[in-house]
DNA sequence: CAGCGTCGATTACAACTGTAATCATTTGCA
DNA sequence: TGCAAATGATTACAGTTGTAATCGACGCTG
């Protein structure tokens, strides 16, 4: 168990949005960053500007000042948020067990060949090196 | 597409505990739903009635009267919010493919050997009836 | 018949969210 | 040098959520 794990801040849907066009490409400024959501989502800049604020405040994004202006980045990886998200999720509606998640959504959605394949794979992989 | 495919209502997570209360065993009284939540909630009884209110008013449980007071069930089936959970995150998340969420856990959390067996299982299973 | 207990219904209230508008400051430009 | 553009900061405001307390009606009990 790692000692001192980064505790990842709450980020709300909208404030994920923002946080995915930080992923995509950092650092970049305010403005910079709602033309990216532009055809996401119809928001007006100062919109984004809140969302960037809160996220300064949670520490998920931090600044570097570039002249006038300020440049955004994310402070957390993409991957340390999902890895938050979908723990929260599989333990709160699976009791943190995966397969159980797996027969779930393979009652429900079909799953493509392809994923077929592609589960198949992963299993074989994960059988072998373990 | 099913024509006419009930909404799932938005469920809070204080308000699915409530729902697990009820899924568990309905109809029952409020009493009863706030004793069963009873030890893993530290929950004054007023505050599962609020919920259960909350609940009533987005017909995701529905009543029976019962003499001077409410019998509660559940209006919609665990496995339909399970459902619409797990897509609207499969869906945020990993753009609603389920491998690469598999690869997530797989590269995060180590799954157990019985997890591990399961999965084989469950994709033996789909690839036989595909 | 009056008071008390039992329920559901109503009200409370702060934090978080979604979605902005407006304020204040800096600064290049006319 | 004073004004307009840009940009972050502050304020707004309704809806949801977590967590209750209180109110009001109904019926049992002494």
């Amino acid at each position: 168990m790692k000692a001192h794990m980064k505790a990842i801040p709450q980020i709300s849907e909208a404030e994920s949005v923002v946080m995915e066009a930080l992923w995509t490409h950092s650092p970049r400024s305010a403005e910079d960053v709602a033309a990216a959501i532009g055809d996401e989502r119809a928001w007006q800049e100062s919109t984004v500007k809140t969302l960037l604020n809160r996220l300064l405040r949670k520490n998920a994004v931090k600044v570097q000042k570039d002249g006038r202006r300020y440049l955004y980045s994310a402070a957390i990886t993409r991957e340390q948020w999902l890895h938050s998200e979908s723990k929260g999720f599989l333990d709160r509606l699976f009791d943190g067990r995966l397969a159980p998640m797996v027969a779930h959504f393979s009652r429900h959605r079909k799953l493509s060949a392809a994923d077929l394949q592609e589960l198949k794979r992963l299993i074989g992989e994960l059988d072998a090196d373990k």
